[in-house]
DNA sequence: CAATACGCTAACCAAATGGTCAGCCTCCGG
DNA sequence: CCGGAGGCTGACCATTTGGTTAGCGTATTG
């Protein structure tokens, strides 16, 4: 099976490192790292499963190695800024499905790497939305960091349900960039004109927590 | 360690069968199907892993059990129509802390039952909205379907992030309720006041999108 | 009372897994 | 030309895994 990490070690001359990292990456985020072997990345990169250990130790150290090589991407991709700007919400379109995949994992096995991410994420979002509050162009919060947590989830929550939005979005998940721009769209549809037009939804959440307080 | 389903077995007068099933829940919930092991899943249960085997067949059969349970107390539990008026929302709030930690990792996962359960979900969804739209305590979408998809995996998405949502809202995850509530309310807040003032994210994406496109 | 069914377990098994080790081959500096 | 360093491998190992089997005790049922 060849896909777009590994495609370049046809041609090639990317190192068996990289080959390596690049198996894992596609395969944990597609399987789940517990799941794939240290013999299938390396059958994957077409190496010994043995020098997989001997470049990172254990299978631990390579899961770290995949998150360090993630994050950066994230980080320092095409525009740096991105995270600045709008709370990481281009980085993370950006990013190949299969970055998008194991970001999803990764996020949902917990990963320090992955919390210390999301907190960064929440926090840099919190300050740029009370900037756009300052200026105007973002509503006031009742609750500003259980908004900025809440908002950061909604955006990354697609990484964790991509396979199930493309499948009730009618799209090979394959090229999934149909779904993605589709929901995406709705998302911010939703982000800029609301949902409710009026308060019962809110109405109907205090009732709920009056009960539930009552009990 | 005692725990909120296992509790009653101690009292007991829990079938084994059950017991095994909850003990599963719980495992699978919090440390993922394939980090736990039958043998795990039977000493919580207090029983031998040859009894689980006996029992439910495989693990893939008890796995599908552990399914099937939870979706029925989605679906059957108190307030069947729970799934009708708010679209999941009420039952998925109103389920334990290791009912929704397995019902993340279900549909992160992608099970069969997990697939059915978020299609059946949007589904009704969508037809709720619709009916919100008509009867106008809803805003028409551009892309209905789309709407009620990225609208049910923000609802959704808190079960996967649970852990990260309660970790920087400062909450101890073991009562997470009170997390629960904040970040739920300021979702409500989201669809109901919207996010931003004006159209400039809308704008910002039909621009990705025409840079996209011409690429 | 006998037979059968059922809940349950200990012992066992083959396969797969993460990890170790000794050593091969090649390339590069002295 | 030599010698070490490092990329790389096959063979090996202990452990764990899901799953099987034979059999035990009890209770129900004819």
């Amino acid at each position: 099976m060849v896909s777009v990490l590994t495609m370049r070690s046809e041609t090639d001359d990317l190192t068996a490192r990289a080959r390596i990292r690049n198996a894992a990456l596609e395969l944990f985020g597609t399987e789940g790292v517990n799941r794939v072997s240290l013999r299938a990345v390396a059958a994957r990169a077409g190496v010994s499963h043995a020098l997989v250990l001997h470049h990172f130790g254990t299978k631990e150290g390579l899961r770290q190695e995949c998150d360090a090589y993630v994050i950066s991407l994230i980080r320092g991709g095409p525009g740096v800024e991105a995270l600045e700007d709008t709370g990481g919400l281009a980085a993370m379109l950006e990013a190949g499905a299969p970055v998008r995949r194991y970001l999803g994992r990764a996020f949902l096995d917990g990963t320090p790497a992955a919390a210390t991410l999301f907190d960064e994420i929440v926090e840099v979002t919190g300050r740029w939305l009370e900037q756009g509050v300052a200026e105007g162009w973002a509503r006031p919060s009742d609750d500003p960091r259980a908004r900025a947590a809440i908002y950061v989830t909604w955006l990354l929550a697609p990484l964790a349900f991509d396979g199930h939005l493309s499948r009730v979005l009618d799209m090979s998940d394959v090229h999934d960039m149909d779904a993605t721009m589709r929901y995406s769209r709705a998302g911010i549809e939703i982000f800029t004109r609301g949902l409710f037009t009026d308060d019962r939804a809110l109405s109907a959440w205090d009732a709920v927590r009056k009960q539930r307080g009552s009990r």
